[in-house]
DNA sequence: ACTTGTATTGACTGGAAGGTAACAATACCT
DNA sequence: AGGTATTGTTACCTTCCAGTCAATACAAGT
C-alpha cells in the first residue's frame, strides 16, 4: 500500500501506526511521527535564515533544500508549499514571543520589571540563535487568511506589552507615555538586531542582550540608573564581513 | 535622428540641446532634461512605495508601472534596470538621511540637541511622505558592488551619529554609553515607522514625530525629563485599515 | 534474498516577470 | 498641414521558480 506523503501536523497524528513494534528500546529513538517532525523544524529554520536573509520572494524553495543538503522536491514531503512554510515560520516566532512575555508577567516584581525580563529573554533567544525564526519582515508575502492570523496575534501580543506599560504606569515604574508609541518604539530596536548583528563579532551575546535591554528600557523608565556593564571606549573590535561592516 | 532613450543623469546630461528655442517663455516651463529627471523621480517614488510594501522581489515592474498609470516598457525609457531603480531609491534615503544629520549638527547646542533636531528631521520626513523612499530593508537585494556603496554610506551616516552620541557624553548631555548599541537602537526604533504607521490614523504625523524623539533620545539622555505632550489614555481613536490594525 | 513501506531524486510543466524591439500615438515646431 | 523628436504600447523572448510525478535508492522486517 503505497501511502501519501506526510504534510500536516494533522496528517501526521492521523497515520495509523505500522506494523512494527511500537515501544522497542524503551521509546528511545524517536518515532515516525518525531522524526517527521524533527525533519519539518529543520526545514523551518533552514527557511527562517533564507528569509530573514534574502526575504521571502528573494528566497527559492531550492535555496532552502541546498542548506540543507537535499533537493527540491524532498521538501514538499514535509511542506505543502512555500507560502506555508512562512506562515509556519511566523507562528513558531510568535510562539516564542508569547512564551516569553508569559515568563516576564510571571516572574517580574513590577511593570517595568515584567517588561525588561520579556525583552530580555525574547531579545537572548533571537540573538543566541539566528537560525531562529524571525521573519519579522516580509508579512506583505503571506496569503490573505494567513495575514489576518498572524495580524490577530500580534496584535496581542503588542497589547501585552501595552498592559505591562499600563501596569508600570501605575505602580510608578514608568513615566506617562502613549503605551502604544512606546511598544512601537520597543518592537522597532528590538526587531532591528538581526539587521546589524552577526556571530562572531566583537560582543557577546549577553552582553548585547542585556546593553540592550537596559537602553531600551531606560526610555521610559520612571528612575532611570546609570547603564550597568556598558562597554565603553573606542569600539576597535574584530574585522567583520564586508556585507555587513557597521565599521 | 532616432535618439536612443534618457536612461541616466549622464546620460542626459550628455544629450545635445534640440534646435528649437533654449530658454523660451524665461525658462518657466520644464526643460528636456528637467521633464525627463521628472518623471524619473515619480518612477522612484512609486518603486519606494512598491518596495517599502513588498519588498524588492515580490515588487514587478509592472506593479511600479501601473501605480504610474503607464505600462512597464515606458518605465525603461528613463531607467536602465530593476536594480537601479532600488540602488537610487537607498541614495535617495541618504542623500535625506546626511541633509538632516547636517541639520542637526549645524543647529543644535550640544551632543543630545544635535542628535534630536537629526532624528527630529529624518522622522518628519519619513512620516510625512511614505512615498519618499524608504526602502531600509531588502539591502541583500542589491548586487554587489551596489551593496557595497550603501553600506559604506551607511557606515558613514551611523558614524555621523555616534559622534553626536561622543559629543553629548562629553559635554554631559549624553550618559555614558556604547554608542554603537545606541545607534543601532535608534535606527531601529526609527526605521521601523514604516511598519506600522499610515496616514489617515489616529495621531498627527507631527505629534508621531514629536513624540517618537522624546521617547528614543531619553534612552541617553543624561537628564531626562518628562515626555511633553504624550497623549495618555485610552487610545480609542480611529479604526485603520485590517492589513496593519495594531489595535 | 525477498518484500514492504519510506525517502529522495531527475525530469518536466505552467506561469510569472525582467527585459527588448518594432510599431503607434502624441505633442510640438515650422 | 506636414515633419520630427518624443513618449508610450503591443508582442515577444528568455529565464527563473513553484510545484508535480514517475522512477529510484534506502531501510527494515521476515
Amino acid at each position: 500500500m503505497q501511502q501519501r506523503p506526510v504534510k500536516t501536523k494533522a496528517t501526521v497524528a492521523a497515520r495509523k501506526p505500522p506494523g512494527r513494534a511500537t515501544a522497542a528500546w524503551g521509546n528511545a529513538l524517536p518515532s515516525q511521527e518525531e522524526k517527521d517532525e524533527l525533519r519539518r523544524s529543520s526545514i523551518l529554520r533552514a527557511a527562517a535564515q533564507c528569509f530573514n536573509r534574502s526575504g521571502f520572494h528573494g528566497t527559492s524553495m531550492e535555496d532552502i533544500a541546498q542548506r540543507l543538503g537535499v533537493t527540491k522536491p524532498a521538501l514538499y514531503r514535509y511542506v505543502n508549499n512555500k507560502h506555508d512554510v512562512l506562515a509556519a515560520c511566523f507562528d513558531l516566532v510568535m510562539d516564542m514571543s508569547f512564551r516569553h512575555l508569559e515568563l516576564g508577567v510571571a516572574n517580574g516584581r513590577n511593570g517595568l520589571d515584567k517588561l525588561r525580563r520579556t525583552i530580555s529573554g525574547y531579545l537572548a533567544e533571537l540573538i543566541g540563535d539566528l537560525g531562529h525564526p524571525v521573519v519579522i519582515l516580509e508579512e506583505g508575502a503571506l496569503l490573505p487568511e494567513q495575514l489576518r492570523g498572524l495580524i490577530r496575534r500580534r496584535d496581542q501580543l503588542e497589547r501585552g506589552y501595552r498592559e505591562l506599560i499600563e501596569e508600570g504606569k501605575r505602580d510608578g515604574s514608568v513615566i506617562p507615555c502613549n503605551s502604544k508609541l512606546a511598544v512601537f518604539t520597543i518592537f522597532g530596536a528590538m526587531n532591528w538586531v538581526p539587521k546589524w548583528y552577526r556571530p562572531n563579532g566583537e560582543w557577546s551575546p549577553e552582553f548585547i542582550a542585556e546593553s540592550l535591554v537596559q537602553l531600551i528600557t531606560r526610555a521610559i523608565d520612571a528612575h532611570p540608573q546609570p547603564l550597568r556593564d556598558y562597554a565603553n571606549g573606542a569600539p576597535g573590535g574584530h574585522p567583520k564581513p564586508l556585507e555587513t561592516s557597521h565599521a
